[in-house]
DNA sequence: GTCTATAGCGAGATAGAC
DNA sequence: GTCTATCTCGCTATAGAC
């Protein structure tokens, strides 16, 4: 049941990092302390610089490793089209407001990232790879439906992320003022408010501004 | 023009809080030293227990003295009427996003309010205090326009603040993602989207569910 | 690769003079 | 109330046996 060697110490490298990710969102970054997290994982001291040559870098593994999964289930979501999308989202938002760590590792990440910079160059990398995934479900709705926006695909993205993390801040803090639905219920009636240009009376006549296209860009 | 004993020992403790916000939001609470912060204030660690019996203290202190500052400048926003709210409100949001400390002295109360059930219970309170602020505001806006919305005001207004607060957050990351009046934008345009309830043709005649009150309540 | 033991340092907090 | 000096403890990281 156990492997090989180098099964057992793969075992002990996810281990060391679901480890860390109990205990940084526990204590906070400076707080933690490596002794805990090897207890936690069940291992020594010593193997955890073994495995990973500072705290530093143990806390990096673990948000890059945070990072591919969080992108992973972004593009999951999108798969497929924007009637699905949505509650997809929503119920990963769930998932991150309700789980015991993963919205503390997510403002951990941020503070980290804007104390070193090259971490937080990869932090803002990241951010925009969701981003664009979140864009293009945009676009393509858009699209299908014909019509156009009073904003920038991409300020639509950002507004449903920046929308998605402060509610999952909030529902953290005070789960009872953040209902289920919320986050779906809000991009739908958004962009309901974006789509009609003016009054009921005229059917399409922007005013006298550029041209008819006001895609994918951020600002 | 230095003033009695009194007002020397109340300007300290000012320099502390002060000094405190800077180190707090620059090491984060866990690596924060007392021994800097008395070094910014430019006293000794002595003076600083004194004034404070414990780092935490200090912390708490610091908190309770931004949360009546943000407490006051969401009730001065709300003062005039929703037209002048809107950019007074994005305003706030553009100098959070744009501060040195601002932001990430929020995401570190955040954090230990989750750690901490006693500062976590004052946190909620403060929020839920300028929380009712915005519902307020928009409650009041929906009546003058006679209108009714397909949310309650509550949850308009949680929408509002986690809009913010995620906005505030993305800005501070990557600030060329996030325009200075998106927030504005986004928040008329989601009140127009919220107006309408059907297609065009019924001028008012709502579904057959109860009163026609859909006011102020969380949920 | 994993362990035990420890070096070496910096932290929070206190004591006591002024 | 403010200072200097210090106590005491816990931390990161390393050394060396297995």
């Amino acid at each position: 049941m156990s492997g090989s060697r180098a099964a057992a110490k793969a075992r002990t490298h996810e281990n060391l990092l679901d480890a860390a990710a109990t205990v940084f969102a526990e204590r906070g970054y400076g707080a933690a302390s490596v002794e805990e997290i090897a207890r936690t994982a069940g291992v020594s001291v010593g193997s955890v610089y073994a495995h990973f040559t500072s705290k530093e870098k143990l806390f990096v593994a673990l948000m890059e490793r945070r990072s591919a999964g969080e992108f992973a289930t972004a593009q999951a979501a999108l798969a497929d089209g924007f009637e699905a999308a949505v509650p997809a989202l929503n119920r990963q938002l769930l998932a991150e407001a309700d789980s015991a760590h993963l919205a503390e590792l997510g403002a951990e990440a941020w503070l980290y990232g804007l104390r070193s910079p090259g971490f937080g160059a990869e932090l803002a990398a990241h951010h925009r790879r969701v981003h664009d995934v979140v864009v293009e479900m945009v676009t393509r709705e858009r699209e299908r439906r014909g019509t156009t926006l009073a904003m920038t695909d991409g300020e639509v993205g950002t507004v449903a992320t920046a929308l998605a993390r402060g509610l999952v801040h909030y529902r953290r803090m005070s789960p009872e003022t953040v209902p289920d639905d919320l986050f779906g219920r809000t991009l739908i009636a958004l962009l309901r408010g974006l789509e009609a240009p003016g009054p009921p009376a005229a059917p399409a006549s922007p005013p006298a501004s550029g041209p008819g296209d006001r895609a994918s860009d951020d600002a």
